[in-house]
DNA sequence: GTGCCTTTGTGAAGCCATGCACAAAGTCGA
DNA sequence: TCGACTTTGTGCATGGCTTCACAAAGGCAC
């Protein structure tokens, strides 16, 4: 479940552009690889797969970056969205459950380069505490509590099974964490004002399924044969 | 984008339904397997994390499952969804990118569970080519159409880099594939009536990293209206 | 400076999703 | 059988998001 933050609302970003803010800058990152100076909206765009008008709207709301008949300085559009997005500070983050998905997480260079440090590795398993992944030594989750506070760990990846996903949540939550991004296939409840974002690759599969029945048959099998069978 | 044509019938289901049909079918498995029989639309919204009235609309898409004054049968709803999503028949995955993301997938149980089968491992390092993983062998990516065509391979998931990605994207669409869940941080671009689906890992920390920083300093450092809100 | 050309920023319209509120429909006990 | 009670299914209002279309703004050539 995802708590709607009041605060956003202060400079007036929607949801939906923060949410894009991240593909403009991916594509922005590539540009400037490229050695381009500057970019129409037109052109980026394309390069992030949206609508131009839309891109135009979602960064007037950040400020009137562009200049009327150029573009926008990719330099620049790149500093603004970062400092909006808030990765020109560092953030630390711990991974709760280092099995499978954890330690992909953990070995995942993409996530340093955008300005999260992994701060930490923790699981409750003896057999996996002591291992050493990415320069990093997994702790037992024991000392959550403590890791969180002395490292000022602020954004929290749970990768533990579902059943334990909802304890660790609260354990972190009072510690102080209120942001968190969920792997387990489970509801989190947490109260106002901590922010819970879930990725579940199962749904996006399944909603692929979805979409991949159609063009094959037209819809779900036999649907007709089955309207009568209710009852 | 896919322009629908509506029908007579009502075959248009909201994508925000869809997409929220595997999240229902998680909360009935749940209730199954607690040994419920029938369930009211605000507990089962309850167990979801949405609106009672949201989740009684998405259903009535789907056709008029429930009994007023008493609720949902709880197997017949789960049999339904499942059959609306496309999961009561088999669907062959292929994973392409054995690394540290591909290996977590490929040893997930989640998958399986809910009418997914992994079909085959390919990656274009011979260091990989071999490995044994979750019982199947990893195979070169050469053999990438071949694998496709013989196992029914109708969905394919995406674990190489970013570089690849593109590449890998029209090889497997040109084989016929028209689902593709997409973990590699680009744009695909695909032509028409190929779905793509994204997980960006990334962005998802970088929304959290937003409204953390809304909550700490009440907006991005430096802010112009900084100097004013002192007093 | 002047005029032309390109591109931004945004008003306005349309679309879709959400959630309230309630009549209709069905259950259940007497 | 009947009436009280519960819960569904949905009409409708509200609000947010998307897209179009264009005036205003700025660069550039001369
Ligand atoms: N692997 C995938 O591709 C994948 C895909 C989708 C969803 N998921 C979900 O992600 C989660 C992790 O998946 P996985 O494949 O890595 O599972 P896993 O079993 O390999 O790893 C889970 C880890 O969590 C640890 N753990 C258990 N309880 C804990 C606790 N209370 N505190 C700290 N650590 C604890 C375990 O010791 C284990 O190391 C699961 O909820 C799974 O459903 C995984
Ligand atoms: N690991 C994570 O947690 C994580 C998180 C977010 C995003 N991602 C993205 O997921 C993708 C995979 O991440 P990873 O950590 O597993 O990377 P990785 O480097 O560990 O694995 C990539 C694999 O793809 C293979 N490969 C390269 N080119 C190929 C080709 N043309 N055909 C087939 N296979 C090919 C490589 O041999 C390698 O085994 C990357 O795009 C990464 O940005 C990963």
């Amino acid at each position: 479940m995802i708590r709607r933050i009041p605060q956003a609302r202060e400079r007036g970003i929607p949801d939906a552009t923060v949410a894009r803010l991240p593909l403009y800058l991916r594509a922005l990152n590539g540009l400037a690889e490229r050695g381009t100076a500057t970019v129409s909206s037109e052109d980026l765009a394309l390069a992030a797969g949206v609508n131009s008008a839309k891109l135009r709207k979602d960064l007037s709301h950040l400020g009137s970056y562009g200049t009327r008949g150029v573009g926008y300085d990719v330099q620049y559009l790149i500093y603004q969205i970062s400092r909006e997005l808030g990765l020109t500070q560092d953030w630390a983050v711990a991974i709760v459950g280092v099995g499978n998905l954890g330690r992909a997480l953990a070995n995942y260079g993409g996530f340093v380069s955008r300005g999260f440090r992994v701060a930490g590795l923790l699981d409750a398993d003896p057999a996996v505490v002591g291992d050493h992944i990415a320069g990093l030594t997994v702790e037992h989750s024991d000392g959550l509590e403590a890791v969180i506070r002395k490292r000022g760990v602020s954004i929290v990846v749970i990768a533990t099974p579902a059943t334990a996903a909802q304890q660790v949540c609260d354990r972190v939550i009072a510690a102080g964490v209120t942001s968190i991004l969920n792997f387990a296939p489970v509801v989190l409840t947490v109260p106002d004002g901590v922010d819970v974002r879930k990725v579940d690759l199962s749904i996006e599969l399944q909603i692929l399924a979805f979409h991949e029945q159609r063009k094959v048959t037209g819809g779900p099998m036999m649907a007709e044969d089955w309207a009568g069978e209710a009852g």
